[in-house]
RNA sequence: GUGAGUGUGGCGAAGUGGUUAACGCACCGGAUUGUGGUUCCGGCACUCGUGGGUUCGAUUCCCAUCACUCACCCCA
């Protein structure tokens, strides 16, 4: 138990890390593309932050939060998604105050207490945009195009943007009621799963992979959230789409499309890729702000999931090769080359090249072995000889080539060459 | 949370109620001794997930537990 990690967290590793280092510039560059400005806000927050801004009823906060006490007797959750916190910070430090919008991003560790599985872990990571301030259709088809951008950057293949509107505090309670009077008759003839739907999301029905619930819907002639939007939604949905088709973004609408946490309004979208879960979504929030205790606010904004993009992009980029890690790797042949290894190495590494050598005292053999193994360009081969004279065995691993130099001329020529 | 499957050396993977648990890869050493990615020879390494139980005896049978995988739920 000791040497084993909590169930649901994992380790990055070398070799993977790299990946997550890749995503991560990826992100912050495409974002500076944009003008989103990097915020970094607690892990945790009040217990109370998530409660509100992310509902009551959601699966999230009813069952996966994890929350604890702390020694001061508060209620603390770590953060089960990173919008909350964010436009916690956002009224708090009165970022509303600026005459523009405010868009931000941030990246980092989220937590719920789920059933790990591939591609849900319990703590795992996300990146997001938000844009508090404005409900002008272009910004959602912006932050939309944002993280196609983002993972175009990447290289993740044939992601499809589906987009539905899900209406506004006008709408959707009507479309709610409605969904309630045709199917209540009915609703023994739904499966278990869309009985329990029906009172609390009923849109979520569209949803059953259950054949019986969707004749059903098609029998009471259910009506779809698109299709029931007020005006000022439907409108702006339509703008949406415009501004995207002027954008050049493809997208495909998608009326069965429903986000988890009850704050979404109006834009809903998801990035999907075929065999996969979704692998981000996001949504327009115009209550969010208030309802945490801010003005009236409007707000937009996507999270992706860091671990189901690399996993995406692993599995699309089968045989990709590594690029070499090492300048030069030093191998020593006696004490006097051990002895000598670490000046040619601090000469090297000073000069800005990456440098190592062996330290189990290995045969040359196994030596130059580990010298290909983390591929190295160059060897440099230190014994008594090279020591007393001055100078070493420079090798170039790719060619076989091997020169008899002073160090000073051997990391020059380090320089060199691939 | 529900259902199913899996868990043997660093990795992959055989195996049986009973003396020293195969093999492959990797790693280490050697092949006239200071040179790599091929070959040959030799070697190191496994509490058989963990804890109980049955048994003269369990890695192999039973129970529990932990972890992983898959599906559902839900989501990124």
């Amino acid at each position: 138990m000791l040497t084993q990690r909590p169930r649901g967290t994992a380790d990055i590793l070398p070799g993977a890390v790299e990946h997550w280092q890749r995503l991560e510039t990826a992100v912050r560059e495409v974002c500076r593309l944009y003008n989103f400005q990097e915020i970094r806000t607690p892990v945790f927050e009040h217990t109370e932050l998530f409660a509100r801004g992310v509902g009551e009823t959601t699966d999230i906060v009813e069952k996966e939060m994890y929350t604890f006490m702390d020694r001061g007797n508060r209620s603390l959750t770590l953060r089960p998604e990173g919008t909350a916190g964010v436009v916690r910070a956002y009224v708090e430090n009165k970022l509303y105050g600026n005459a523009d919008a405010v868009k931000l991003y941030y990246l980092g560790p989220m937590f719920r207490y789920e059933k790990p599985q591939k591609g849900r872990d319990r703590q795992f990571h996300q990146y997001g945009c938000e844009v508090l301030g404005s409900e002008d259709p272009a910004v959602d088809a912006e932050v939309i195009a944002l993280n196609l951008h983002i993972l175009d950057n990447l290289g993740v293949k044939d992601v499809a943007v589906e987009l539905n509107s899900v209406g506004c505090s006008v709408c959707r309670p009507l479309h709610k009621e409605e969904m309630i009077r045709r199917l209540r008759p009915v609703a023994d003839r739904l499966c278990e799963d869309c009985q329990s739907r029906l009172e609390r999301n009923p849109l979520r029905i569209f949803d059953c992979k259950n054949e019986s619930c969707q004749a059903l819907l098609v029998e009471v002639g259910a009506p779809t959230i698109v299709d029931s939007l007020c005006d000022d939604c439907r409108n702006h949905f339509d703008a949406v789409q415009s501004a995207l088709t002027a954008m050049n973004v493809d997208f495909r609408l998608n009326p069965h499309l429903v986000r988890g946490l009850d704050y979404y309004t109006r834009t809903a979208w998801e990035y999907v890729v075929e065999g996969y879960s979704s692998i981000a979504g996001g949504g327009r929030y115009n209550s969010v702000v208030a309802q945490v205790g801010g003005p009236e606010t409007p707000g937009i904004g996507f999270a992706g999931g860091i671990e189901r993009v690399l996993m995406v992009l692993e599995a699309q980029s089968q045989g990709q090769k590594e690029q070499p890690q090492l300048d030069l790797y030093v191998v020593t042949v006696d004490d006097a080359g051990r002895q000598a290894a670490a000046s040619l190495l601090q000469k090297a590494r000073k000069q800005g090249f990456a440098a190592d050598r062996d330290y189990l005292g290995r045969s040359v053999k196994a030596q130059f072995k580990a010298a290909d193994r983390i591929r190295a360009r160059y060897v440099a081969v230190l014994g008594e000889s090279e020591v007393e004279a001055g100078r070493v065995a420079l090798k170039n691993l790719a060619t076989g080539e091997q020169v008899d130099l002073t160090w000073d001329d051997a990391i020059h020529q380090l320089s060199k060459g691939v």
